[in-house]
RNA sequence: GCCGCGUUCGUCUAGCCCGGUCAGGACGCCAGGUUUUCAUCCUGGAAAUCAUGGGUUCGAAUCCCAUACGCGGUACCA
């Protein structure tokens, strides 16, 4: 059996929408289960369409997500062993790699010029004239009259050789049509959908070559699938209609079709076709948000797909997905893009970094938007290094809090400057100024006398702890509370005293980021105050 | 209009092909619990008459037909 072969085919008009995401991310995950390739084309013929610097910042973000392609269009130039490679003619910088280019349309047009002309030839196709004025009168009438929108093949039924002859030679501006044979009913299996049917006299005799000398979706898709050989067109949904066109092309040019899978749409939350309009769909919006590209893979994964029977695991590697996937199990319906649920995926993920990871990413995502010169307001004496353990332990306290990395630092913003005095705040419950000072005083004592080398996370937390257990006679009417808000008596002053804030981490993990120095230094300080 | 595809908790979905467990899980939501607050974590709860209507059958989310609704296509865009 051939080697499975899958390709991403986008066009370059800005951005890797998250729909074009998950389509890239099933072709790949399709072709790495089979032990197979997977490639990635440019699908450039519309001029009109073209944004400059799109083609470089698609594959940028396939990069970076971790989408490997063994061939096709890259931004450097690697060489697998026995493949070729070389520098675009249209886009300087960007390479081509692999036998079977080019792998960008603008660069073949001489190839679809050839092809259509074989088409002509053989009486597949046929040359048109007709101007986009008349084909926009005739659709108009052919609505009016509830017919289908279809070419009345003027140009194939009017037009002699000797009359095509001659507008060639004047230089006629002509399109090239594809003759769609009457009366039959085309059917095509789809891996996804199953057995579809089409009927041939309600498919129009499509353009195939443009005026402009580009040849449309139609045309290029095939002959590139057919010169890449793919063997598993996998796309989406919008595609199911031209489908009879596809598979009449094939079977023109005598070659085998591959097999198709056409993917169910990604929606907005009202059901419609996802867009711009209600919030992002450029994945780079989701990464410059905060998202791991981890969370967004995993995310965008589950849109349409699951393991199947029993299976309930949802956090899943890409290494786990390429061994799970199988197209069988995508989904037929479109599938809503709910941001909650990328949110609760991405604190997963978040929760699986390691401090040195969440340190780097941290460092990555806020490197342009210099966060960190927060940090100067209260440390700026500190060496590099001494700011790093810092940050680390802020990290190491605030991981499991966080949904998403622009959230590093965001609840912690007191370990960055003096805690704001606020006596109301300080008080548990109803407590008076002269036990919310002993309730201080206790945690002054208890904190004095921990040595620098025992001020860790572990014993900060086991101390304090038994104090708050403590019951001493001056808290004593509060000993009929519960008794975890008998603790709040000594805990939740220190706690306010540290933070001057309503929520925050613990006391202990406070005490431990912020130092034996800076923590009695705080705590000083609001005792000498009430 | 015409053609095609789809329809299980608010959302992502399992189950459907090979009819017979209170239709299962996750997110979100609500309640309770854990070492004070917040978060994490744990436990529990509400949440789908399986789009609707007809069949077939002892029995249907599962098979068949129709209808409705949604979406996609209907371009010298992809």
């Amino acid at each position: 059996m051939n080697k499975i072969r899958t390709r991403f085919a986008p066009s370059p008009t800005g951005y890797l929408h998250v729909g074009g995401l998950r389509t890239a991310l099933y072709a790949y995950l399709f072709a790495k289960k089979n032990d197979g390739d997977f490639l990635l084309k440019i699908e450039d013929t519309d001029r009109k369409r073209f944004v400059e610097g799109a083609v470089e910042k698609l594959i940028n973000s396939l990069d970076f997500l971790g989408l490997e392609r063994n061939e096709g269009v890259m931004l450097s130039k690697v060489l697998s062993s026995n493949t070729n490679s070389q520098e675009s003619k249209n886009y300087p910088g960007v390479f081509e790699v692999g036998e079977y280019g080019p792998y960008i349309q603008s660069e073949k047009l001489e190839i679809y010029k050839k092809y259509a002309d074989e088409l002509v030839k053989n009486g597949y196709a046929y040359y048109c004239f007709c101007e986009p004025e008349r084909l926009e009168e005739m659709r108009k009438e052919q609505t009016a009259k509830k017919q289908p929108p279809i070419y009345d093949r003027f140009c194939l039924q009017n037009v002699s050789e000797e009359e095509v002859n001659k507008n060639l030679k004047n230089n006629c501006p002509y399109t090239i049509r594809i003759k769609v044979p009457h009366d039959e009913i085309i059917e095509a299996d789809d891996i996804i959908r199953g057995r579809v049917k089409f009927n041939t006299n309600l498919v129009t005799d499509q353009i195939l070559l443009k005026s402009d000398g580009f040849p449309t979706y139609h045309l290029a898709s095939v002959i590139d699938d057919h010169d890449m050989q793919t063997t598993h067109v996998i796309r989406g949904e919008e595609w199911l209609p031209s489908m009879p066109i596809h598979i009449l092309l094939y079977r023109y040019f005598g070659w085998e079709a591959p097999k198709f899978a056409h993917l169910p749409l990604l929606l907005n939350p009202d059901k419609s076709k996802l867009s711009k309009r209600q919030g992002d769909v450029a994945v780079e919006d989701y990464i410059k948000k905060g998202y791991l590209k981890e969370a967004i893979i995993n995310f965008v994964a589950m849109l349409g797909w699951n393991p199947g029977k029993g299976e309930t695991q949802e956090i899943f590697t890409l290494e786990e997905l390429v061994e799970k996937f199988d197209l069988s199990h995508v989904h037929k319906a479109g599938a809503v893009f709910d941001i909650k649920k990328l949110d609760w995926i991405n604190s997963q993920w978040i929760k699986k970094l390691s401090i040195e990871e969440l340190y780097q990413k941290s460092l990555e995502f806020f490197e342009e938007k210099e966060f960190y010169k927060s940090w100067n307001m209260k440390h700026e004496a500190c060496s590099t290094e001494e700011k790093e353990n810092y940050l680390k332990k802020i990290l190491t306290i605030e991981q499991d809090r966080l949904q998403n990395l622009s959230e590093v630092g965001e609840s912690n913003q007191f370990f960055f400057h003096d805690a704001n005095f606020d006596k109301e705040l300080l008080r548990w419950k109803d407590m008076s100024d002269e036990d919310l000072k002993k309730s201080l005083e206790k945690s002054l004592t208890v904190l004095e006398n921990i040595t620098d080398e025992n001020w860790t996370r572990e014993n900060l937390e086991k101390i304090l702890m038994e104090k708050a257990d403590e019951k001493p006679a001056s808290l004593a009417r509060f000993a009929e509370s519960r008794r975890a808000g008998g603790r709040g008596e000594l805990l939740w002053p220190l706690r306010a005293t540290l933070t001057g804030e309503k929520k925050s981490p613990s006391p202990f993990e406070c005490a431990w980021v912020l130092g034996k120095e800076e923590t009695l230094s705080r705590l000083k300080n609001t005792i000498g105050k009430i």
